[in-house]
DNA sequence: ATGGGTCCACTTTTT
DNA sequence: GTGGACCCAT
């Protein structure tokens, strides 16, 4: 089996546990791997010395990991040191080695072998749908519906169906036949489908644990009840599981993830060895101990002491500033100097806690002309251009996908509206046929379906017989072929310009992004398959650029200085996981707290404003509880003057309010300044530099102001042309500077 | 019956 | 800025 290693790997340097966690081949085994301990060197070096000791050949190993990067980084890892084609390798998410399990067994599950898997888009519209037929569309939103319906497929409910009220199972149950008549399976069904596979057929079960003979699951701490379940079952027969992960950043509980599986890792799977790495090779000394003294406030845990041997290093700085515009501006600044300084681009990275948060930097940087890219869940498979053109992909390749025909028959829009489309639906479900198929009876020459005019029939045939000439080319020509015929022939094109908006790239342009990945496939069904898991889209590593992501999506990189925004109550902790899990939903983002931190090799800076401007409209804040929790000798506070001024405010007004007594150690504003104000910043950044950026504005804070409907109110915060007001009458509103009057 | 307009609420994180 | 629900002119 060592010809299939091109390299021998036993050379690699490995510390004590390390090589430990790398020898402890046979039976299971849980290394805890703590931020930046070497945890993906571990799974690659294990995967090949494997094979290196001869206990199985690359295609009896079986590595999941949780999200397609890291899967991707693995296999090239991997494939750099085992010479067999990619595909024969067993690396991949949990979705998609389902996928190539059920593809192979799909007539088992009630699928054709071209079934189709939906995203979260789909799954709304077809709830959206079931709620009308039933008449319940004014009592649940179809978001809550379909959050439900992945909460029941994801385990979250354990077995105790009756949980569920009969309502819901109603509209699940419906949703459920819905998705089968559309020859289709959502993301959760991937896993639930195939754990159904191994109970009801053991000999298929045996086949997989057979030649799965090694099961490495990497993230452990992410893995939900029924992926846990997929894991044991497939590791029954011989316990050869390693599972790496680490507690502290379980940040997927939302979607199912239960601590617990990696917490008593030990009971699931008796005589397990436990294996912890605790030497971190990433951060400073500084900025580990900060992370630290975050998460220790969690309960729930190992509990574990990093260790580093890179220095003391810079504390890590926390920053307040006037308005969500200033932070933009303060981090555009920032990395711009650091970039003159000698630091690339793309050593920086900006995570934030919602993706609504890009947006500001994004305009900023735009306007700066920093290099900037939105990295992972670009939302590209959700923009409007993309899901138009794929819609017609998928009908060339299912006319089962009701979804996708249905889009495709409103756009462009041809003359045919919900009219027809109801009275096609009626037809389908008469004939238990799918939407497209409903359309080609109601084009027959005999036919006469209510409520189709003749005109509209008309429209149907002729956009009927586009799809058929597709078709068939799909058998002929290559993807990007058909792809460009669409393009051609479809009215898309048409009219995408003219819904296009000149400032963006045009919508055009954004599909022939995607039609260029279409290269690397030979068929629409492989394209599809690549689509339908949202894997990478484009690699636009092209330039030296600055990383704008979630703190999800850092998950696992690294980056020399890291900028941590928005650090406030509401937004970080975010507002509504406290509602909903109480004290659980704290500590996961906490762990949050401690993923962010802990991408940082050099610089952690972390900063937090007054007022912010959210989705719905501004508000007022207080720094996030998380950056009291980093012990103080680790962390330079400071402010900058506008924020100065508005604690100043608030502080005469009515006193520091509870958040702000903590804040400054129950001090006055004045006594935490007069102590604690540094004056420069580690690289000789000066605070005055900050304030020379920021606009004049207007009106100063605190200034007293009339607005001809609201009536008097004071200013909390102002830029150039908008100002915040709180109103005597307690309304606070974001007003244009043009309608207030001084008083 | 269709589609353009306008008003509305809504955005936590992802396979 | 975005998508959906709803209204009204064609």
């Amino acid at each position: 089996m060592k010809e299939f290693l091109s390299d021998m790997t036993s050379g690699d340097a490995l510390n004590p546990q390390q090589e430990e966690a790398v020898n402890a081949i046979d039976g299971p085994v849980l290394v805890s791997a703590a931020a930046g301990t070497g945890k993906t060197k571990v799974l690659t070096v294990r995967f090949s010395r494997i094979i290196e000791q001869e206990k199985a050949h690359p295609w009896n190993i079986l590595a999941v990991t949780f999200t397609n990067k890291a899967a991707n980084e693995m296999k090239e890892r991997v494939s750099s040191v085992v010479s067999v084609p990619v595909n024969n390798l067993w690396i991949g998410t949990f979705h998609s080695i389902s996928l190539r399990i059920l593809r192979k067994h799909h007539a088992l599950c009630d699928r054709t072998a071209s079934f189709s898997v939906i995203d979260t888009g789909d799954q709304l519209s077809i709830v959206r749908k079931i709620l009308k037929s039933l008449g319940m569309e004014k009592k649940v939103s179809p978001q809550v519906v379909v959050a439900r319906i992945n909460d029941i497929k994801q385990g979250m409910f354990g077995f105790k169906p009756n949980l569920i009220d009969a309502e819901t199972m109603k509209i699940y149950n419906e949703y459920k036949s819905n998705i089968k008549s559309m020859d289709a399976f959502d993301f959760a069904d991937l896993i639930n489908e195939a754990i159904f596979l191994f109970k009801k057929y053991p000999e298929i079960l045996d086949e997989y644990s057979n030649q799965f003979k090694y099961i490495l699951v990497d993230e452990y701490q992410d893995v939900n009840n029924v992926q846990h379940e997929w894991i044991k079952m497939l590791s029954g027969a011989h316990g050869n599981v390693c599972c790496v992960g680490d507690d502290d950043q379980s940040i997927y509980g939302w979607r199912g993830a239960n601590i617990e599986n990696i917490l008593r890792f030990g009971d699931d799977f008796p005589n397990a060895k436990i294996i912890r790495l605790e030497q971190n090779y990433r951060s400073t000394a500084h900025i580990l101990s900060a992370a630290s003294g975050v998460i220790s406030h969690n309960k729930r845990r190992y509990g574990k002491v990093l260790k580093t041997d890179n220095g003391t290093g810079e504390k890590v700085y926390v920053y307040g500033l006037s308005d969500s515009g200033d932070e933009a501006k303060f981090i555009s600044r920032r990395a711009e100097e650091l970039n003159k300084s000698g630091k690339a681009f793309s050593s920086m990275a900006i995570l934030v806690r919602a993706t609504f948060q890009t947006r500001e930097f994004e305009e900023r940087f735009m306007m700066d002309g920093v290099p900037y890219k939105i990295v992972g869940n670009s939302r590209f498979y959700e923009r409007q251009e993309v899901k138009d053109f794929l819609a017609y992909i998928r009908v060339i390749f299912s006319s089962y996908d009701n979804v996708a025909f249905e889009r495709v028959l409103c756009a462009p829009r041809r003359g045919i509206g919900d009219a027809t489309i109801e009275a096609l639906y009626a037809v389908a479900s008469q004939s238990s046929a799918s939407l497209y198929n409903a359309a080609e009876i109601a084009i027959g020459d005999k036919s006469d379906v209510e409520g189709i005019r003749n005109s509209t029939k008309i429209r149907l045939r002729t956009l009927i017989s586009s799809i058929k000439r597709w078709q068939d080319m799909a058998g002929k020509k290559t993807p990007i072929e058909v792809a460009e015929n669409i393009l051609a022939e479809s009215g898309l094109v048409e009219m995408w310009a003219e819904q296009d908006n000149p400032k963006h790239g045009t919508k055009l342009d954004n599909v022939r992004d995607l039609i260029k990945t279409m290269e690397k496939f030979s068929s629409i069904r492989e394209f599809l398959e690549h689509t339908s898991l949202l894997l990478e889209t484009g690699e636009d590593s092209v330039s030296d650029s600055i990383s704008v992501m979630t703190l999800h999506a850092a998950k696992g990189l690294e980056f020399d200085v890291v900028f941590l925004p928005g650090w406030e109550e509401g937004v970080f902790p975010n507002m509504r996981c406290i509602e909903e899990l109480g004290n659980k939903g704290l500590e996961e983002e906490r762990r949050l707290a401690y993923v962010g931190i802990t991408r940082a090799r050099q610089k952690a800076i972390i900063c937090f404003c007054w007022s912010r401007r959210l989705p719905q409209g501004w508000t007022s804040s207080s720094p996030s509880r998380f950056i009291e929790e980093i012990p103080a000798e680790n962390v330079i506070i400071s402010l900058n003057q506008q924020y100065q001024q508005s604690v100043q405010q608030k502080e005469r007004g009515q006193g520091l309010s509870y958040e702000w007594a903590n804040m400054f150690g129950k001090k006055s504003y004045k006594e935490y300044c007069a102590s604690s104000q540094p004056e420069k910043l580690n690289n000789g950044y000066k605070e005055e530099k900050l304030e020379r950026y920021t606009r004049k504005s207007a009106f100063s804070v605190g200034q007293r102001v009339r607005h001809p409907l609201f009536g008097k109110g004071s200013v909390c915060s102002s830029s150039a042309d908008t100002v915040f007001v709180e109103f005597e009458n307690g309304m606070a509103k974001r007003i244009s500077a043009g309608f207030l009057v001084k008083e």
